[in-house]
DNA sequence: TTGAAACCTGAACCATCTTTCAAGTTTTAT
DNA sequence: ATAAAACTTGAAAGATGGTTCAGGTTTCAA
């Protein structure tokens, strides 16, 4: 539960362990974005691996280890996949329609981060906050480039950061998770957040 | 646990009944707020009320109905501490740049909101997504007002209410219950969202 | 004053998992 | 081929904490 405990990694050492310890990740990362983190129950995982229920603990001390492990994952996965979305944009403005967009479609492909990421704040408080500032730094990054290179107005910071990123995560919930039909598609939405990132509401 | 369950009001006929009843649920907003759901326990939720364990299903018929009773009360909370903070303000840009402040300050009151409510999409969806579309909707109304007036352009709907929904959350995780010394005062972000919003990023 | 309804009490019941463990199987290295 | 290490197994231990209940107390209305 604490942050500082040992953790020992438990790292497999033949090819087996490895096949099984991805099948239990796997399978917790279905089970946890379904039934969310208190609901999962590890013989579930474990039976959604095809494992024995003590095999679970051959690979992780607790079912709190194997859901930090999963958030860090995912965590991974939701950055990676913002970065491949922006591509060889260089555009300040371009980069960050690109980036919502890939964002909104991964999101759309992989719902459960949603529940998971937001279950961190309960399960796993560091990972979470973690996991929002280093989005939030990247953003701001991301606006100092666009300073430089003269396409953004000074005086873009943090708070303008986290306004942003905001932004992107609740249109996220709204436009992907929360998807019903007849809505825009996620060009149409990186568009319109572009466009108000551009020149906001003003007339 | 399902939403089609009848759960009748249990609604207390005496004074003492009202008092006691309040006591649970004040004692509840504390032990939700400190300790999440799961890690809450309706002993220690009695014991913080200063009644019997028993009592305490004389008034909620579960653990689950209780938290589903704060969530309306804190949902409802916000959105009066916003309609407040916006007072007298007929400007349109005036009316964002003041909802967002009280929000930041009751945010930094209340910081237990943010744990009942965001715990709310795994204990009870239904009052989670109600929660956001209601002030979603209440957003777009406002950005439609502000269009009317002159004040804001034109094309403004659920997609700007939803990102700059996003925004204020956000802004309140990170300067209300994050809050760090040294960060800029709640004006001071209700100003930099605000110029965000008036005139976005570009120079 | 008095009976009924409302309310209070806390020990015990019980269902639900997480975690452990001792014994068996497979893999790896020599 | 052989032994050690890695891995697997599932029954059972153990802990937790929500919920029930039977009996007592307080409040209310007539």
């Amino acid at each position: 539960m604490s942050s500082e405990t040992a953790e020992k990694p438990k790292i497999p050492r033949t090819d087996r362990g490895r096949r099984t310890q991805r099948k239990l990740l796997d399978a917790a990362a279905k089970e946890f974005g379904e039934r969310g983190f208190h609901e999962a129950s590890i013989s579930s995982i474990t039976r959604r691996a095809g494992v024995a229920l003590g095999s679970f603990y051959t690979y992780f001390d607790s079912k709190d280890a194997i859901f930090r492990a999963l958030v860090v994952d995912m965590s991974e996965a939701v950055k990676t996949a913002a970065r491949d979305a922006i591509g060889t944009e260089t555009a300040p403005l371009a980069v960050e329609r690109a980036a919502l967009e890939g964002f909104l479609r991964f999101a759309a492909e992989h719902k459960e981060i949603y529940r998971i990421i937001d279950e961190a704040e309960f399960v796993d408080p560091a990972s979470y906050r973690n996991h929002y500032e280093t989005i939030a730094e990247r953003i701001a990054d991301r606006l100092a480039q666009g300073r430089a290179a003269g396409a953004m107005r000074p005086g873009l910071g943090e708070i303008e950061a986290w306004a942003l990123m905001g932004m992107n995560v609740f249109l996220g919930l709204r436009y992907a998770i929360w998807a019903r039909d007849g809505d825009p598609d996620a060009a149409k939405i990186a568009s319109a957040a572009n466009a108000l990132l551009a020149k906001g509401v003003g007339k």
